[in-house]
DNA sequence: CGCTTTTGACCTGCGC
DNA sequence: GCGCAGGTCAAAAGCG
């Protein structure tokens, strides 16, 4: 309730709306969505069989569900760091690739990140690093340290700047396809149509190329937020695949 | 004590 | 119109 404490009435409401809003969106795609796959390690998995990224938000769990054709359920979060924000992510594991997690955000956060790697004072984006001053801290919260991968997504790892974070950042500006080849990054920016699945090389993972194909074909029906990307992009330097599917007009 | 996770039920939209 | 599937809610339980 820190964003004008709304009533619970008021939140409830605004439930009832979100959810027939998202209801809708579900099957007619208008709702802003940026999908990241993230391989997730297999000590990690598991633990427990699913591993939300660690970004800088705080996720609530709300919901899971089993997916048809899917034998991974699919994990619905919603941002808690405030209890306004509408922010919300889906998280499941590609069919095809049982390493790779698909996490489709949702919405946009309404509020200032936590926390940002501050540790990158070359940062070239100059947003970033204001975002990262607006916040008051990283909350913090008393979330203990359970190494799993709940605790990555919990935990608002500072996503520490490694010196190839320069790098990263050089790479993410360029305006087509970006392929990290340092363990299994990839970023598909949002002004590359894809050229076609095959260009897709997953540097330790061609192997399944063909399979994730499939389930990437999907993946290109979802619009971009421009604010989420630049969010994501910052967000998931270590371990992630990013899919910025062609901005496709959402109304 | 507060927060998060789990889980079953409910609601809504789409396809046939 | 019916059934299916996806998404969300809400109560209960667990954990630090």
């Amino acid at each position: 309730m820190d964003d004008g404490s709304p009533p619970i009435k008021q939140v409830l409401k605004f439930h009832k709306v979100s959810k027939m809003d998202s209801s809708v969106s579900k099957r007619s795609k208008v709702v802003q969505k940026t999908v990241v796959a993230s391989r997730i390690e297999a000590d990690v998995r598991k633990q427990k069989g699913e591993s939300p990224p660690s970004d800088f938000w705080s996720w609530r769990k709300y919901g899971q569900k089993p997916i048809k054709g899917s034998p991974y359920p699919r994990g619905y979060y919603r941002c808690s760091t405030s209890k306004g924000c509408s922010a919300k992510k889906q998280v499941e594991r590609s069919k095809t690739d049982s390493s790779l997690l698909i996490i489709t955000y949702t919405s946009d956060h309404n509020h200032p990140a936590p926390h940002l790697p501050s540790i990158c004072p070359q940062e070239p984006s100059h947003q970033k690093q204001s975002i990262n001053q607006d916040l008051p801290t990283p909350k913090s919260p008393s979330q203990p340290n359970t190494t799993s991968e709940e605790s990555l997504n919990k935990k608002q790892s500072p996503l520490p700047c490694p010196p190839k974070c320069s790098q990263e950042i050089s790479q993410q500006k360029q305006p087509l396809e970006e392929v990290h080849d340092h363990q299994h990054n990839v970023l598909f920016d949002e002004e590359n149509p894809l050229p076609s699945p095959n260009s897709m090389t997953f540097s330790s993972t061609t192997a399944k190329t063909n399979e994730e194909n499939d389930f990437f074909d999907e993946l290109e029906e979802l619009p971009i937020p421009s604010s989420l990307t630049s969010l994501v992009r910052e967000s998931f330097f270590d371990e992630r695949i990013l899919f910025l599917p062609s901005p496709t007009t959402f109304s």
